[in-house]
RNA sequence: GGCGGCAUAGCCAAGUGGUAAGGCAGAGGACUGCAAAUCCUUUAUCCCCAGUUCAAAUCUGGGUGCCGCCUCCA
């Protein structure tokens, strides 16, 4: 069956042929490392597991690569300043090297909340300079590329025609310095910073060819993609956002280098927003995986808030939507509990029909409302079927019910109403019940006796 | 000003020509000592206007609203 992916190169979808039969290569742009993620960020990675899981589910041998920038973000352009790494190892007081190393730690455990399977690769910008400088020389030496004596290295947007051809932004109607000043010693106001130099205070800098300096931010990207899948690419992946410019100047550099087209699919996922808006610091909505949390909001709740929606339609937030997601994984889990193990294989028209939807470009929504369906009116093979569909939705369907312990003064009380029940003490039995849902625990009586859900409160 | 995206029930959302998937919430019912949980049933003509077509949520044109990018941002 045809894998399509939508392409942001054509702004249509295309059918998967890989460079190499059986093989999929596939470049995540990560985070930049200097904040914890927020449910934004996560929700691109969420795309980016379920697009590898895809592929996998395709049969294909995924290389999956994923940076971590771990330098070089500038906060302003003007080519001056600070980059983000500096400015928040100043405000927390560390070093930029602490700072990374702690908010990588927090990104990855946030990806195991996630279920999102680790890549196969997993590549940090500092550790790529030299490959990086190397990358800058070529593009000197062919002449793509020009210094700035006290600035750095800058691309040459002019000398690559096609610059713009991802976003369908023309180079002369880009509205150069809108928000910014330029520096007017730039050719192009487009043209980027491939390395920059490095006053003596900045903290981050490593030796070059032309002096001591760091990094631009495009830079790293085109390099590591290139050094672990090679000088063409599968697919590409990243947040809309970076469309205009991040990987219009990963084309331009990287095809100015090898004369060759770069990335074969470009895919992108739409944004998260909150309440209908934007994610922000200042409207105080900016939520991490730990702020769910302390709203008993699983991170599973919110893998599943995002399989809802499709990947490149923009997603709304709300605490009612995420509680809703919550409410059904709770739900499909336990469907999926509730089935048989039959014995039975899953039946080939279920898989093909969820195969079809997973395959159109990633249609996970309907692919979702198959698993439903197959709870709520199971066939043979149910359960069967839904381990097949997990491989792709990620939601652990099958994860062990963990057996919590009630605190023994709890159990008393529990087995003190149990009693009043069975000499039909009934309003014993309901303040008994009244006071345990006080202290966290749900009573549930069901045929099979009494079952009971602790959350101890906050 | 330029470029791109979105607009479907109270909420989150699938669906690109043939009379609207799924989930949550709500309503009704079953079960229960009562509840909870669970199960069953049930809830929309698709932002507006004009057009194409036997037929449009789905195509075309024009509006309106929201989001993003043109500084760093998933």
């Amino acid at each position: 069956m045809d894998l399509m992916l939508y392409n942001t190169l054509s702004r249509s979808k295309e059918k998967f042929i890989p460079l190499e039969p059986g093989k999929a290569g596939m470049y995540v742009c990560g985070p930049t490392v200097y904040d914890y993620a927020h449910i934004g960020n996560l929700r691109s990675y969420i795309f980016a597991d379920l697009l590898r899981r895809v592929l996998e589910y395709n049969g294909y041998e995924v290389t999956h690569v994923m940076n971590i920038t771990d330098v070089g973000h500038l906060v302003s352009d003007a080519d001056e300043g600070e980059d983000k790494m500096a400015e928040s190892a100043r405000r927390e007081k560390k070093t930029p090297w602490e700072l990374a190393e702690f908010y990588t730690r927090d990104f990855m455990n946030s990806m195991e909340l996630l279920n999102l399977k680790k890549p196969t690769i997993v590549c940090k910008a500092t550790d790529h300079i030299r490959e990086m400088i190397e990358f800058t020389q070529g593009l000197l030496e062919k002449g793509y590329a020009y210094r700035i004596e006290g600035q750095g290295i800058y691309f040459d947007v002019s000398k690559f025609p096609e610059y713009g051809k991802l976003s369908g932004n023309r180079l002369e109607d880009l509205q150069a310095g809108a928000r910014v000043a330029v520096d007017e010693r730039k050719r192009h106001p487009a043209d980027f910073a491939l390395w920059k130099d490095a006053p003596p205070e900045h903290i981050m800098q490593w030796p070059s060819p032309w002096g001591p300096g760091y990094p631009g931010w495009h830079i790293e990207c085109s390099t590591m993609a290139m050094k672990y899948l090679g000088k063409q690419i599968d697919i590409h992946t990243g947040g809309i956002d970076h469309i205009p410019i991040h990987h219009e100047n990963e084309i331009a550099q990287s095809e100015a280098l090898t004369g060759k087209p770069w990335v074969r699919y470009w895919l992108h996922g739409e944004f998260l927003q909150v309440d209908g808006g934007k994610m922000s610091k200042s409207l105080n909505n900016f939520y991490t995986l730990a702020t769910l949390q302390e709203r008993n909001i699983e991170p599973l709740a919110f893998r599943y808030f995002c399989l809802n929606a499709h990947y490149r339609t923009p997603l709304n937030f709300t605490w009612d939507g995420i509680a809703a997601a919550q409410k059904s994984l709770e739900r499909l889990r336990q469907g999926y509990n509730n089935l048989p193990d039959d014995g039975q294989p899953a039946p080939p028209q279920m898989l093909e029909r969820f195969h079809r939807a997973i395959n159109d470009d990633l249609n996970v929504p309907l692919a979702l409302a198959y698993a439903w369906e197959a709870v709520r009116s199971p066939s043979p093979g149910a359960k069967a079927l839904l381990d097949r569909f997990d491989a792709v939705l990620g939601l652990n369907l099958n994860a062990p019910q963990v057996a919590k312990e009630l605190p023994p003064e709890l159990a008393r009380l529990l087995e003190e109403r149990n009693q009043a029940r069975a000499a039909r003490n009934w309003a014993k039995a309901d303040a008994l019940r009244d006071e345990l849902a006080r202290r966290g625990v749900t009573v549930k009586d069901t045929k099979e006796g009494t079952v009971w859900e602790y959350n101890p409160p906050a």
